[in-house]
Order: structure tokens, then C-alpha cells, then sequence
DNA sequence: TTGAAAGCGCTAACAA
DNA sequence: TTGTTAGCGCTTTCAA
């Protein structure tokens, strides 16, 4: 079996913990050992491969250097949305860069409130990063009462002591909508996301008010319910279609960029093309934004970045450090690529 | 702070160790408490909202009931290849179910070799879910040397003792190939994937042998190495259109989705359209061989089947429970849609 | 600068 | 059917 602590002590010719002070020693300060001693410990513990229980660590320390990691949505969402991976390659990012492990969590179904409490109870985890939880998340509520580190990733903070790191998702909105303005368009439809989610409304409340500001009152019949999957944007767009066309719109501003691929292919399917017979914007500008045809205009989220925050954050309430700022905005950007027009086609000689 | 199982037997007046056997007693065979006293155990249990703490269990028990997955890519394969996603997507299904819980643990950069030994010698997982091990990989000899249970997925056994999952890859490359054939393409290329990769080999042999059991001999220069990602299909692509036109593909086998794409992109620059004037099968067939355009016809990876069958595999051996099968090869179809022009596009006039 | 000893919360012999 | 006891491997007082 794997050498313990004790072996350790024992070849060396010292006391555990004097071993434990060396070898696991967080040296809080104080040098307890010899510089002697140290070497002997450190000959031995190298002799007989010694590596530290980690389990043992933490039913003492109560710390685990483990974070959990909770998604909220069923496996449909993991399997199939680059946000979701691309959120998780950030948080990875950070936490194997912060020397820390990676617990998953998630629903699957109706499992999903299980999982859900048992994360949170869970003295595995250090923490919780929970990403887009339910408006007025009870977890939350219940991380706050018994004072359990979390951070929320996208999710409309309810009170000013929630940990909660959001983008910008207003001015998301508003870029989208004063870039097709910009060029041109009147009538500007809006496949809105799922309103549980805490981006649709901001989103929405950001294209609304691009239109006010530009004199166009916005017009209902363009906000239509989609979602944030493929099919809700197909659907969405086809109702959209069945307007007389003089209220048609002549382009489009997509909940996310799964969803603009939905408007995409029902455009595809009437024959119509994009840009020129209707303007596509998606939001997320995951790498997906780039595979589509034509490739997206679509609003950058900084998921990376927001992910290695709210990582950050999270250890730094671990570690019992300050978090400085609880609810970070980070800011988006447009990035602009042919779907709608802005941008000539690449040409084909190359 | 958390009840602990002493202050449950302490309010129901018995022993610890009768609280430890009602409580998470594993019950093998014996019924170790009466009823009353199981009844007064349980209600103060309840009471007290007493949850076990796993990490003290673990010590004592050696088992953990947490599950690592390996990814052995960079954050550019999780972040933005689905075959990834479906794969986590479907073990974390089977983790659910057998109430285990999941521990990640990848390669970020240079760090792969520190986060892979890291993960062999973490007691706090009772077992590895080893997705593409590198050939004859030593994190696997390890494994077995050690007797530390694990499974990979998608990897060429070196032993008979290995467990590994794999997909019946060599029908693969020919089922493809062979379609391609029956539609009359007398030139098929193919885009070869990454040679580290245990599919790779196989898919090229399937590839070969449907050639030349249609009497047509492979010629060197249809195979081009390409590799698993956008991009490689996409350069591999337009080194194949600098052929002169006499030798020209007509068809292009790409190394999965994404290669896939990325040919089609190259295509799509040069004027040439899909199917008409090339045809092109993907390998894996996830949820992105849907989003292309044209749609993908694909080989049918059972990838969700197939970390199903891992996890399951991983569990039965930490559970000391035997494994009838350690290398099963799971059946992959064709699924055709419209890049080949064995199936019509869809009409415009819904 | 060092070591002895008491636990962390739990399980599992063993004894009663 | 029950309780006592000895740890799992480690950290951390406390005393020397």
C-alpha cells in the first residue's frame, strides 16, 4: 500500500508531526523545523513515494481543494450548447490553474433537485459555481444561510450581497439592434430567449430601447417567444414568416446563436437568403457563430473570461479572501461577420 | 454546525455504531438492530437532519463513490468539439443513475502530464474513465499495475486483460466508403484524422478495403492527413483541389464532423457546391453533422451508448463485480442526409 | 525546535 | 441484538 504520513516519520527518524509540518505544511510563519530535520523528512518522504491523502487532509482541515461545478439544465443542454462547454473550459481553465479539482454536478430529468441539494451539502466541494440558477434561486438562498462560498454565473442578483458575475447584457441587446438600424432596417424582429433565464430580459429591454432611440416604436408582433435551442429559433422564425409581408420584418436579432441557426435554416427553407432577404444577428459568438452559413454577426460573450472570474471569485471566498467586487458586468462586443450584409461575402477566388 | 452520527446516538440512546449500521449500513445480510431501536435511530436522525459525511466514510471504507473523467485534449477539444460533449454528456447519465458522482480532470496546456497522475493516484476517485488514451498509454499500465480500476474509451487494446470501449471503426470507414461507391464516385478521397488516434487507423482500413473490394485500387494521393479538427479539413481540402482534374476526388471521406466542415468550407470558397460537384461523408455524426450545410451524411458514432457502456464497466469493477465483456465494440450505421446526393435536398415550397 | 496525544466522523472487528 | 474499541491518515494544539 501507498506510505503514509507515519512511514514516513518512522524512516526518518522523527515525530508525525514533524513530517506533517514539512511535507503538508501550509508555514504559517513559524519554521518549525531544523533545516536537518527538513532534509531527513524530505529523503525519506522522496524515498518512499509519499504522496498525502487527500481525504485524510480534509476530514481534519475541512477544506477538499475541490469546487463543484453545477449546470442547471437537463443533459439536452450539456450535450449541445458550445456555451455550456465553453463556460466549462473557463472554469477549468482557472481551476487547474489555482491547483484545485472539479466536481460535476447536474440534472438529468427529474433528478436534477437531488443533485441540486446534494451538491450543496456535499463537504466534497469547497464551493459551488452555479451557472444561470433559476430567478431568485433558492441554492443561492440557501449558500447565504449557511454561509457555503458559491458564485452564480449569469443570474439577475437579488440582493447586493450575491456573489453573481453577469456580461452586459443590455448593451448586448442594444449593439445588436443599433447594428441592424445602422444598416438600414425598419422593421427588426426579436426571437426572445427563455424568460427564465436572467439574460432574456436585459437582452430584450437593450433592443427596445435601441429602437425607442433610433424614434422606431417597437412593434409586438416582432418580439416573438423562442428559446435558446435550435428548434425554438426554426419555429420562432417560421411564425415570423407567416406575417403579410408588409409587417415582415427584414431582419432578425436571435436569443443566442443556436437559435439564429433555426432562423437560418427556416429561411433556407423558403427559398430565402441571407443577408439579402433578411439580416441574422445571434448572440453568444461561441465558435459555433463561425459555422454557420453564412457565418454570424453575433454578439461576443465573454464567457471565458466570466467563467475564470467567477472562478476566481469563488476560490477567493474559499481562501477567506475579500471579493472586492460581487457582481461584476463585463462587457460584450459585436462582432461582425456576413449574416448580415455589413460585411461583403468573402470572394471565391482565392 | 452538521450533526454527526455521535449526536444521533447520543439523542436515540445507543451505540454509534448501531446508528452507523441503520443509517449507511451497506446491510450485507445480517440485520444487526431491531426495530425499536432502528425506529428510535432513525427518527433522531431525522430530527437532527443528519447527513453522513462521505469524507469520513471514504477514509475508512476506501471508496469514495466519485468517478474522474480524463480528457487527454487541450481546452480547444473540450471547448468546441461535441464528440467531447456527447461523451460527457452520456457518462455523467450513467453517473446519475448509479449515484455516483463525477470528478473532472483534463489537460490544460502543459499541465496534461501533472493533472493525469495526479488523477491515477487521487484516492478521492475510485475510478478513471480514460477518454482517448494516447497508444499503449501508460497511464494504463499504471492503472493495471496498481490494480486501480478504469475503462477507456476509444482506445486499441494492447492486452487482452485492457478495458476498452471502442466503436467498430473498420465498418465505419467502409460502410462510408462503400456509399459513396454505390452512388458512382470512382475517386473518393479521404481526409485521415489524427494518427494518435485509435479510430484513425481502422477508418482508413474500412476506407481501403471497400476500394478494393469494388476493384478500385486506393491511390496514395486521395489520402490526406488531416485531423479531427475544423481547420485541418479544411487545409486538407484545398490541398486536394490543387490536383489536376483528372485525378480530382469526386467524394471526400472526411476524419469526422468537424474535418467535415471544414472540406466543405474549402468547397464552398472555390464555387463548388455539395453534392454536385463533391460529395462528403462526416465520422461521428453528433448533433453538428445537423447544423452543416448541406446536412452531413455521417457515420453514427453510439458515442452516448458507448460511455454508457464505460461507465457502466468502471462501476461493476469498483464494485468488484465482474465484467463479462472488457473490450466491446459497439456498432456504428450510416446516417444520410443531403451531402452525398443520395437523398434529395428538401423542396423550398413548404 | 521537537514530540506526544487528541481528535476529524465514520466503519468494522470483536466482545458481550 | 447491542456496545466498546480501535483505527482510517492526517493536522494541530499543547508541553517539553
Amino acid at each position: 500500500m501507498a506510505a503514509t504520513i507515519r512511514d514516513v516519520a518512522k524512516l526518518a527518524g522523527t515525530s508525525v508531526s514533524a513530517a506533517s509540518a514539512v511535507l503538508n505544511g501550509s508555514g504559517r510563519g513559524v519554521i518549525r523545523v531544523g533545516p536537518e530535520t527538513r532534509r531527513r523528512i524530505e529523503a525519506a518522504a522522496e524515498q518512499l513515494g509519499y504522496m498525502p491523502n487527500p481525504i485524510a487532509q480534509s476530514l481534519v482541515t475541512r477544506r477538499t481543494g475541490v469546487l463543484g461545478l453545477i449546470f442547471p439544465y437537463s443533459s439536452a443542454f450539456i450535450d449541445r450548447n458550445p456555451f455550456c462547454t465553453q463556460v466549462m473550459a473557463g472554469v477549468f481553465e482557472e481551476v487547474v490553474h489555482a491547483k484545485y479539482n472539479l466536481m460535476l454536478y447536474t440534472a438529468i430529468g427529474d433528478e436534477w433537485n437531488a443533485a441540486d441539494e446534494n451538491a450543496l451539502i456535499d463537504p466534497r466541494v469547497d464551493g459551488l459555481i452555479l451557472v444561470i440558477p433559476a430567478p431568485h434561486s433558492p441554492v443561492i438562498a440557501r449558500c447565504m444561510r449557511e454561509r457555503r462560498p458559491y458564485v452564480a454565473l449569469v443570474y439577475e442578483p437579488d440582493a447586493e450581497e450575491v456573489y453573481a458575475v453577469n456580461a452586459d447584457e443590455f448593451t448586448g441587446g442594444r449593439l445588436a439592434t443599433e447594428h441592424l438600424i445602422r444598416l438600414g432596417h425598419r422593421r427588426i424582429a426579436h426571437l426572445r430567449g427563455d424568460p427564465g433565464v436572467a439574460s432574456t430580459a436585459p437582452r430584450e429591454r437593450g433592443y427596445i430601447a435601441a429602437l425607442e432611440a433610433a424614434g422606431m416604436p417597437p412593434a409586438a408582433a416582432l418580439i416573438v417567444p423562442a428559446g435558446f435551442d435550435w428548434k425554438e429559433g426554426y419555429e420562432a422564425m417560421k411564425r415570423l414568416l407567416e406575417l403579410p409581408s408588409s409587417q415582415r420584418p427584414t431582419a432578425v436579432f436571435a436569443a443566442n446563436d443556436l437559435c439564429a441557426e433555426g432562423a437560418l435554416r427556416a429561411l433556407r427553407e423558403r427559398g430565402l437568403r441571407v443577408p439579402e432577404d433578411m439580416a441574422v444577428v445571434g448572440y453568444d459568438d461561441t465558435w459555433f457563430a463561425t459555422m454557420t452559413q453564412p457565418p454570424l454577426t453575433s454578439v461576443h460573450m465573454p464567457l471565458y473570461e466570466m467563467s475564470q472570474r467567477a472562478t476566481q471569485m469563488l476560490i477567493a471566498q474559499v481562501e477567506g479572501n475579500d471579493v472586492a467586487v460581487r457582481q461584476p458586468v463585463l462587457p460584450v462586443s459585436l462582432t461582425v461577420r456576413e449574416s448580415c450584409g455589413a460585411q461583403s461575402a468573402r470572394g471565391g477566388n482565392g
